[in-house]
DNA sequence: ATTTTGACTAACAAATTTGTTAATGCAAAA
DNA sequence: TTTTGCATTAACAAATTTGTTAGTCAAAAT
C-alpha cells in the first residue's frame, strides 16, 4: 500500500472551509453567514475556522478578493484587436460575461448586496472596477465612433451601452427565481437558457446599434 | 393652549419603530438588521420594538407584505384598454415600472436578496408575481401577435420581452453604485437619470419589436 | 531519544442579540 | 375617588455567535 500517496498529502481541512466558506458566504452574505455553519459543513471544528482563517472578517476578504481577480481577468481582458469589427468586439464582450456569470451565477447578487450594504468590505470590488473598466469603455467608445463615421452604427454613449449589456446579462440570473416563478420556462436546462439569452441579448443591443 | 390638538394624538412611537425597521430592513437585509439598531433609530427603548411587534420576523414579514402590496398595485394594474397600441402598453409598462422603482430604490435588491437567501421568509412575494404576472403576460402577447398579424412588429415572446424590460429597469438601479464606479456620470440628479432611462429603454424595447 | 512543530479538540469566555417581565406612571373610565 | 388599561422603562435572561486558550497527539527534526 506504500506505491500510492508517497507525496504527503497534508490537511485538507483548509480547503474543506474554504470551500464550505464560500458557498455560504456567497450565498447569504457576510451577515447571514455563521462562522459554526461553515465548520459544520466543512465537517471540522469551529475552532478549526479560527485556528486557520483568525476572523470571519478575514476569510470573507480573502474570498472576496478571489472572486474579484477571477471577474476582473474574464472581464477586462482587452478586445483591443483592431482587425475585429464593432460587431465581433460587442458579441465577445456579451459572451464572456454571460460565460463568466453562468460559471458563477451566485457572484453578482453577492457583490451587489455586499457593496451596498457595507461600502468598506467590498471596497477591493470597486477599487478594480474603477481601475479597468475605463479601459475597456474607452476601446469600446473608439470602435463606435468609427463605425459611426462610416454609416455603419449609430453613435451611442459606450457607457450606456454596456450597462445595457450588464443589465440584460446579469438579471437573466439574478432574478431568476422570481422570473421562474412569474414564467415557467427557465426550469429547462441551464446552458439552454445562457445560450438563448446570448443570442438574444447580443440581438438586442446590435438592434440599438443600428441606424 | 386648548386650541390646537384637542384630538387625540396618541402615541407616534410605532410609527417611528416601523418607518425605522423599514429602513433598516430594506438597506441590510433581515440578516443584516438588528433590533436594538431599530430602536435607537427610532428613538425608543428597544423593549418597545417587542411590546409592539412581539418578533424580529413579526414585524419584518409585515413589511414586506406591505411592500408586495405596494409593488403588485403600481405593476399589475392591467392595461387592457382595448384602443390602445402595442406602442402605448410597453410605454406604459416601463413608465410604471420605472417610476415605481425610482420611489422605491431600495426595494429590488432587498426583494432578491432575501427571496434567495431564504425562500420561506419572502414567500408571499412568489407567490403574488405567480398569481398576477401570467395575467400582464396573457394581455402582452395578445398585442403583440396582434401587431406580427397586421405587420406592424415582430412575433416575440411576451414573457421574454418583460425580462428583457425588467432588466433593463430594475438593473439601472440596483447596479448603480457599482455602475457610477466604474463611469462618472449617474451622480447627476435621480431625476435626470430616471427619464434619461425611461426614454432610452424604450427605445431599446421598441427596436427590438421592430420587423 | 527527546525536542519541536503543527494540526487538532474541548472547554471556556466575551459580546451581541433577541426576547421577557415586573414595576412605574398616567390618563381615562367606573 | 378608585380602578382599569395602556405606554413605557429598566433590569434581567436565554440563546447565539465569535473568538481564545490550554492541552493532546503524532510526526518530523535534532
Amino acid at each position: 500500500m506504500q506505491t500510492e500517496e508517497t507525496i504527503p498529502v497534508v490537511h485538507d481541512t483548509e480547503k474543506a472551509i474554504l470551500a464550505a466558506a464560500e458557498k455560504e458566504f456567497l450565498t447569504k452574505g457576510f451577515a447571514g453567514a455563521r462562522t459554526t455553519s461553515i465548520a459544520e459543513a466543512a465537517g471540522v471544528t469551529h475552532a478549526m475556522f479560527h485556528y486557520y482563517f483568525r476572523t470571519k472578517a478575514n476569510l470573507f476578504e480573502r474570498i472576496v478578493n478571489e472572486k474579484v481577480a477571477l471577474l476582473k481577468e474574464a472581464l477586462f481582458t482587452p478586445i483591443e484587436n483592431k482587425t475585429s469589427s464593432l460587431e465581433e468586439a460587442i458579441k465577445t464582450i456579451i459572451g464572456r460575461h454571460l460565460d463568466f456569470i453562468a460559471a458563477n451565477p451566485d457572484l453578482p447578487r453577492f457583490l451587489i448586496g455586499e457593496v451596498y450594504s457595507d461600502s468598506e468590505r467590498a471596497k477591493v470590488f470597486l477599487e478594480q472596477i474603477r481601475g479597468t473598466a475605463p479601459i475597456l469603455l474607452a476601446a469600446l467608445q473608439r470602435k463606435i465612433d468609427d463605425g459611426a463615421e462610416s454609416g455603419h452604427c449609430r453613435k451611442v454613449d459606450a457607457g450606456m451601452l454596456m450597462l445595457d449589456i450588464a443589465s440584460l446579462n446579469i438579471f437573466s440570473f439574478v432574478g431568476a427565481p422570481i422570473v421562474s416563478s412569474a414564467l415557467g420556462y427557465l426550469t429547462e436546462d441551464m446552458d439552454t437558457f445562457v445560450a438563448k439569452r446570448k443570442e438574444e441579448n447580443f440581438d438586442t443591443i446590435m438592434r440599438k446599434l443600428k441606424p
